[in-house]
RNA sequence: CGGGGCGUAGCGCAGCCUGGUAGCGCAUCUGAUUUGGGAUCAGAAGGUCGCACGUUCGAAUCGUGUCGCCCCGACCA
C-alpha cells in the first residue's frame, strides 16, 4: 500500500477524555473514530488490525471443525419471549418496534437465534455433534461504556454454538474449544491466562474465561504461584485459616471512638493492626417480595466483601439481597450505621454471617451498638453466641493460599476477551430444540456457547504493546508488517527509485508493506509509523544508497542498523519468521 | 441509579469571576525557504461559544431548563 493512496490521519494530542493508553492511542493513531458514547468508527488503519484479528479467529476455528454463518443483528421478540430473557435481560438490551409496533431487540448474543435455526434443520443424532459460529456485531446497552472499545456499547463477537447428543460430546468440544482458544491468543501475540470462572455444580469444568493480563484490566484474576490455579477473584475461594481460634486473653472493654466510623480510622486510634478489626455490613435477605430478613455480615477490618460468593449462601440465594438503608440499620441494631457490630444484638431478628477468618479471631474490636464507641477484647462465646452461619464471604487477597493447596495466591489484573461455557440443556429445553437418539427416542440437545471479543482484542493487545512513541503491535495484528521510509521521495530521483523498487519487491514476495511517498519530513514520518505499531521499518536514504545499504530498525529496537540493499528482503524475511 | 466535573474551530486549551466586535498552540490551505527525528517566515480559511428559554440597551460570560460527554461511587456501617 502506498500511504498517498490510503488514509491515515494521527493527532499529536489525544482527546482529553480517553483514559488508559489504548484508547488513547487509538484515537491518536486514527484506528477508530467516536460517533456516540461507546459506538464508533473503524477507520481504514483500525480495520486492517480488526481484519487481522478476525482471520486469525476464523481460521483457528475452521480448523477445529466449526461452521461459519452470520445470523441477523435485529431479532424479533418472540424468540427472546421464549427463553423468558425478554424479560430478564433488562435495560441492557436494546429493544425497537417496526412500523408495525412489532418489537425488536438488537442481538446482544444468539443464544436465541441460533438454536431456533438448529430445531428447524436438525432432527436426528446423525447431523450431531454440529458447532456454528459467526464474527458478528453485537449491541449492548453498557450502563458505563468506557475505555473505547474495551467496553463499547456496540462491538464486534466471535460467538459460536455447540449441539451434542450428549453431555460427553459437549465435554469433548469443550476441550477442544479451551485448546483452540489458547491456539487463537498465541498466535494473536497475546499473553493470557485461562481461569476458571465457574466452580459450580458440573465440578469446576462449566466455565472458562481467557483473559489478556495487563494492569488496567477491569477483573481481578487469582493465579497460584506453586501450581496452574487460575480464578476470577469474584469466585476464588478464601480458605479456612489453619491456626485454630486462640483462647480470650483480653477483657471485654468498650472504648470511645468519637467520629471513627471506619475500620481503618479505629484501629488508627487505638494503634493496632488493621486485622484485629471486625467490620460488620448490614443487609436485607430475601428480595421485595416476602418482608426482608435482616442479616449482619462480619468480615475482618481489611478484608473484601464478596457479594458474588455472598449470594450464593444458604437463606440470601432464593433472591438477591440489598445493603441495609440506615433507617433499617437502626430499627434491628438500634444504632446509627458507623458503630454497628454483632454483640447484643438481637439473635432473634439479626442473623450473623461471620467470614471464616471472623470465625477463628480472638479479642478483635467491633462496634458497639452505641454511637461513637466499639468494643475492644471481644470474643466469640464469651461475650457473644457463635455465628448462626460461617462462610467464605470475602475477596482472596495476595498472599491467601490457593484453594488447590499449592502454594498461595498472587492477584493479577486481566482484560476478559473469551469465554467459553457449557450451556447444557438451558436453552434447548425452553425452546424444545431436540432430535431422535439410535433408539428413535426423542432428547433434548446438549449446548454449549464459546464467545470472544474481537474488537476488544485489539484494545487488549495495545495494551500489552506500547511505549512512549505510541503502540507496539504484535507482527500477527500489525497493519502493516513492514514501513518504507524514504528520504526525500518527491527529490531525489535515486531514492524514489530505490524506494519503489524495495517497495515491489517486498510485495511480490506477499509482504505486507505500506510505502511512505508522502515526502513528509522523516520526524514526522517517523513518528508516525512508530505511533502507529508497524513493527518493521526500512529507511531509504542518499546516504545508505551511495554504500549500496537501506536502514533497518525493528519497533523495539534501540539502534537501527544498516543492511545491504540487495538482502535485505532475506534480512526481512528472517525477522518475519522470527516474530 | 447517586455524587462531582466539563461542553468555546478537527485536536488540546484560554476567555466567564467583574456582560461590551471570540482568542492561543497544534492540525488545514497558499507562497517562499528548508529536508535523516514532529521546520521557519509571510499570508489565509475555519466557530449561530452544546441547545432552549429568560434577565439586560447588549450574553460565550448572569439565571432556569434541557441534551451530550467524562470521572468517581454503588465495599457503607
Amino acid at each position: 500500500m502506498r500511504r498517498s493512496q490510503f488514509f491515515i490521519s494521527t493527532l499529536k494530542e489525544a482527546p482529553s477524555d480517553a483514559e488508559i493508553v489504548s484508547h488513547q492511542l487509538m484515537l491518536r493513531a486514527g484506528l477508530i473514530k467516536r460517533l456516540a458514547g461507546g459506538i464508533y468508527t473503524w477507520m481504514p488503519l483500525g480495520l486492517r488490525v480488526l481484519r487481522k484479528v478476525e482471520t486469525i479467529i476464523r481460521e483457528e476455528m475452521n480448523r477445529s471443525g466449526a461452521v461459519e454463518l452470520l445470523m441477523p443483528a435485529v431479532i424479533p421478540a418472540e424468540l427472546w419471549q421464549e427463553t423468558g430473557r425478554w424479560q430478564a435481560y433488562g435495560p441492557e438490551l436494546l429493544r425497537l418496534k417496526d412500523r408495525h409496533q412489532r418489537d425488536f431487540v438488537i442481538g446482544p448474543t444468539h443464544e436465541e437465534v441460533i438454536t431456533d435455526v438448529v430445531r428447524r434443520e436438525v432432527k436426528s443424532y446423525r447431523q450431531l455433534p454440529l458447532h456454528l459460529y459467526q464474527i458478528q456485531t453485537k449491541f449492548r446497552d453498557e450502563i458505563r461504556p468506557r475505555f473505547g472499545v474495551m467496553r463499547g456499547r456496540e462491538f464486534v463477537m466471535k460467538d459460536g454454538y455447540s449441539f451434542h447428543a450428549s453431555f460427553a460430546d459437549l465435554e469433548r468440544e469443550y476441550r477442544v474449544m479451551y485448546d483452540t482458544y489458547g491456539r487463537i491468543f498465541s498466535r494473536l501475540g497475546l499473553g493470557f491466562r485461562a481461569v476458571a470462572a465457574d466452580t459450580g455444580a458440573i465440578g469446576g469444568t462449566g466455565s472458562h474465561e481467557f483473559h489478556v493480563l495487563a494492569d488496567s484490566g477491569e477483573d481481578a484474576l487469582a493465579i497460584g504461584t506453586g501450581s496452574d490455579y487460575a480464578c476470577n477473584v469474584e469466585l476464588a475461594e478464601a480458605l479456612p485459616p489453619t491456626e485454630k481460634r486462640a483462647a480470650a486473653a483480653q477483657a471485654l472493654e468498650k472504648v470511645a471512638t468519637p467520629q471513627r466510623t471506619r475500620c481503618e480510622d479505629v484501629a488508627e486510634l487505638l494503634q493496632l493492626p488493621l486485622t484485629r478489626t471486625v467490620k460488620a455490613i448490614a443487609i436485607m435477605a430475601g428480595g421485595e417480595a416476602a418482608p426482608p430478613s435482616f442479616v449482619l455480615l462480619l468480615l475482618r477490618g481489611d478484608h473484601i466483601l464478596n457479594e458474588i460468593k455472598t449470594a450464593k449462601l444458604p437463606g440470601l440465594e432464593a433472591a438477591p439481597f440489598r445493603f441495609a438503608t440506615d433507617a433499617e440499620v437502626e430499627e434491628f441494631l438500634g444504632c446509627k450505621p458507623g458503630y454497628i457490630g454483632p454483640v447484643g444484638a438481637d439473635r432473634a431478628r439479626v442473623r450473623l454471617i461471620a467470614d471464616r477468618a471472623v470465625a477463628t479471631m480472638s479479642d478483635f474490636v467491633c462496634g458497639a451498638n452505641e454511637e461513637g464507641a466499639h468494643l475492644a477484647g471481644v470474643n466469640w462465646g464469651r461475650d457473644l453466641p457463635e455465628p448462626d452461619l460461617v462462610a467464605d464471604i470475602r475477596n482472596v487477597v495476595a498472599g491467601d493460599p490457593s484453594p488447590d493447596g499449592k502454594g498461595t495466591l498472587e492477584i493479577r489484573r486481566g482484560i476478559e476477551v473469551g469465554h467459553i461455557f457449557q450451556l447444557r440443556t438451558r436453552y434447548s429445553e425452553k425452546m424444545s430444540c431436540s432430535f431422535l437418539d439410535e433408539n428413535g427416542k426423542s432428547r433434548v440437545m446438549e449446548m454449549g456457547c464459546y464467545g470472544i471479543g474481537v474488537t476488544r482484542i485489539v484494545g487488549a493487545a495495545i495494551e500489552q504493546g506500547f511505549d512512549e512513541r505510541g503502540i507496539v503491535f504484535p507482527l500477527a495484528i500489525a497493519p502493516f508488517a513492514v514501513a518504507i521510509a524514504p528520504m526525500g521521495y518527491a527529490k531525489n530521483a535515486t531514492v524514489k527509485k530505490a524506494a519503489d523498487a524495495l517497495y515491489e519487491e517486498l510485495r511480490q514476495a506477499g509482504i505486507d508493506v505500506l510505502l511512505d511517498d508522502t515526502s513528509e519530513r522523516p520526524g514526522v514520518m517517523f513518528a508516525d509509523l512508530e505511533l502507529i505499531g508497524i513493527p518493521h521499518r526500512i529507511v531509504v536514504g542518499e546516504r545508505g544508497l551511495a554504500e549500496g545499504k537501506v536502514e533497518y530498525k525493528g519497533r523495539r529496537d534501540a539502534e537501527a542498523q544498516m543492511v545491504a540493499a540487495e538482502q535485505i528482503l532475506a534480512f526481512l524475511r528472517k525477522r518475519l519468521c522470527e516474530d
